[in-house]
DNA sequence: ACGTAAATACCGACCGGTTGGTATTTAAAG
DNA sequence: CTTTAAATACCAACCGGTCGGTATTTACGT
């Protein structure tokens, strides 16, 4: 509702530094004063903007999940003719993700989540909805898989494809306790295992996750 | 006003309210004050055993780590003779253990890493020590299970006794994001399914997980 | 095209309740 | 009498949020 091409709104900077922020050092610890400073924003900028902070962390939650949404979209992991082969480049492009430092590839959703599942319900079901929405997107590649390959019945496409998202929320937590990004490299490894054996002896052409 | 009877030190009753209120509200939205009305303590006291609130953190994560240490040695899953039937039924029983309200169940080590990895080392450090520790358990069965039944090689025992915390997490975050337990549930129930398929062929009675 | 009024964006000083932490005091134990 | 445990009173910094005001854009009548 505003905003030309050139100039970044405060608005934007205020939501951006949410990312920065609020995946460093949650969202308790992180206080209007240092997100301002971060955005280059003042105090009342903030409050113009945002009724109050949990209303930033809504608006930063969903924002968070349309950036990301506009990131896998464009991804290359859909390149693959085959649908399993699709899934399993997922997992090899979230695994690739986990570079640099660990406040930079983490979620920010899994990260407020835990602090506000129990204190605000409009900031959990943001969180949700985008840990949900973006597990939808896998959902297509999932079933088709399941269609052209077979599978036992004892699952559904849906909660594979949230299966993948509670890994990679869990790889960040080790990682994070670990100070070792590594950690989560292994466990995405697992997963990918994990989704090559619920299809083994199907057309599997068997690309080892490095 | 030394209580008469079940004699309960205000250090251990404020170590207890930790795993309360710290898995609800999460590290840094819980203040000094509540922990000591939970705990039934005055702030006096708070100060007089622990020298910082972080201090009190580090305590509790320690404390935590001893507690489930217990509750995990004298638990059932050990009695099978099979070690990779022990393995499948420590995640077994980790679902079981998902019940009652979210709180209850989640695990305070991850739920304050992801607050204070970068802020608190010591915490961090703690809450790491008590999850590779716990994970460090799994590790004898599961390579006993390799050992007995064979494995491709390209895993270790460690790796996915890690990678089973790594999803027990995961989980505690979905199903607070979704507010749904079942949530977590589904997502132990696609672990317990990858083990069984790592050591597919081999001697697995196959107990489906419910 | 132009003046103007209203809306929007943004600023920064300030407020009052909260918070982690301290100083002092009292109670009990050995 | 000394040590340890725990209570009361208190504080200074902090923090989310408010408020009065200014700059900039948009809407519109003429």
């Amino acid at each position: 509702m505003t905003q030309a091409g050139s100039r970044v709104s405060a608005r934007d900077k205020l939501l951006d530094a949410a990312l920065k922020i609020v995946r460093a050092k949650g969202y308790s610890a992180t206080n209007v004063d240092e997100i301002c400073a971060e955005a280059g924003v003042t105090k009342g900028g903030f409050f113009h903007h945002f009724k109050s902070k949990e209303d930033w962390a809504v608006a930063a939650a969903n924002h968070w999940s349309e950036t990301t949404a506009g990131l896998f979209a464009e991804a290359p992991y859909h390149q693959p003719a085959d649908p399993l082969q699709r899934v399993l480049a997922y997992v090899a492009f979230r695994k690739d993700l986990v570079a640099g430092e660990l406040a930079e590839f983490s979620c920010l959703l899994g990260t407020m989540t835990q602090e506000v599942f129990g204190t605000s319900p409009a900031i959990q079901s943001a969180c949700w909805q985008g840990i949900a929405g973006h597990a939808d997107t896998l959902v297509a590649d999932i079933q088709a898989a399941m269609d052209t390959y077979g599978s036992d019945g004892s699952w559904t496409a849906q909660s594979l494809a949230l299966h993948t998202q509670a890994v990679l929320q869990g790889a960040f937590i080790l990682a994070k306790a670990s100070g070792d990004p590594q950690q989560a490299k292994d466990s995405i490894d697992h997963l990918y295992r994990y989704i090559e054996l619920l299809f083994r002896g199907a057309g599997t052409v068997d690309t080892a996750a490095t």
